[in-house]
DNA sequence: GGAATTTGACCGAG
DNA sequence: CTCGGTCAAATTCC
């Protein structure tokens, strides 16, 4: 009662305040960036302060969520019915099916999830691994399914869902549900550059659907240029090709064919994981628009009430 | 041989 | 009952 959070949430809030400061002093260094005159090595420091500040958003997300849902095993101790929905591992009612539990699982339908259309292609650094693909009705291409790979090892709950949009099937709709919890940062954010770049089609749609009950603004979009690169697009209709299994996996992400390689779409989760409250479109970088739907300001002031916590 | 993907089965939600 | 998300054995890749 004294404190909103379990006292082992500690250092879970230390680290996340530590990452939002963090990430306001990159976004203080991008806006001095910004006022000043664009010249062609500016550029590439505003991406880089904008990777920062992805990653430091993305992270404070991760963290906290971590801490709210039942990922948190003091939390869920005390929620019988978060730990009977633990995902297939709380069938002690059916425990004559150990091996066979396909199918046992709890839909997300409450958790955090967002979606992204993008014509993009982006690493997101974190490494993904295919587990389904389904033919979703009235659709024409498949939706395949991705889960963190570090889903068993570190218990990440984060997935994701890549189907190709019907109107345009070189743009990709994708879902992210839940956050990383997992320490699989490979490498820092990274734009994926192609010759073929084309600012001017270049477009990245999202859309935020949350149970959270949080206002939702975006206060660094007006002043916040979108650095996204666009990745060559696949011609090839991939999904539904399952005779050729390398071309599925090197086309949707080039680099996730080796398990230490990466994943190709980082800035996809990684922005979406941390913008998730925002809606909105950006595109090219250098004529980039950003519609300010929703903002930050739900993440700030929770910091500011984390921040009244004893720490 | 280990890791990733494919794909049909399974099962909960609606 | 149907649909869609997940599981896991089989298959493929490196």
């Amino acid at each position: 009662m004294e404190s909103p959070w379990p006292e082992n949430l500690s250092s879970y809030r230390r680290t996340a305040i530590q990452e939002l400061a963090q990430g306001r002093d990159f976004t203080n260094q991008l806006q001095t960036l910004l006022t000043t005159p664009m010249i062609p090595n500016d550029l590439e420091s505003a991406e880089d302060l904008l990777m920062k500040i992805l990653r430091s958003f993305s992270e404070t997300i991760s963290i906290l969520s971590s801490t709210e849902v039942s990922d948190f095993p003091a939390k869920r101790s005390a929620c019988p019915d978060c730990q009977k929905s633990e995902d297939s591992g709380g069938e002690s009612s059916k425990s004559s099916t150990i091996k066979d539990r396909r199918g046992s699982y709890k839909r997300r339908k409450n958790s955090d999830s967002f979606t992204k259309v993008t014509s993009t292609l982006i690493d997101d650094g974190y490494a993904w691994r295919k587990y389904g693909q389904k033919t979703i009705l009235n659709t024409v291409h498949p939706r395949n399914y991705y889960r963190c790979t570090h889903k068993h090892d570190q218990g990440c709950q984060a997935t994701k869902q890549v189907q190709k949009t019907e109107a345009e099937p070189s743009m990709y709709k994708i879902t992210y549900n839940g956050h990383h919890t997992c320490q699989n940062i490979l490498k820092a954010p990274q734009i994926i550059s192609d010759s073929a770049f084309s600012p001017n089609d270049s477009s990245v749609l999202f859309s935020f659907q949350s149970t959270n009950n949080h206002r939702q603004e975006n206060p660094f979009l007006s002043s916040f240029p979108a650095t996204i690169k666009e990745e060559s697009t696949p011609s090839d209709d991939h999904t539904a090709a399952h005779n050729n299994q390398s071309s599925l996996s090197s086309d949707y992400f080039p680099a996730h064919n080796n398990q230490s390689s990466l994943s190709s779409d980082y800035f996809l989760s990684h922005e979406l994981s941390t913008y998730n409250s925002y809606g909105g479109v950006i595109s090219g970088m250098n004529n980039y628009t950003a519609s300010k739907t929703e903002s930050f300001d739900m993440e700030i002031m929770s910091l500011e009430d984390v921040c009244n916590f004893e720490f």
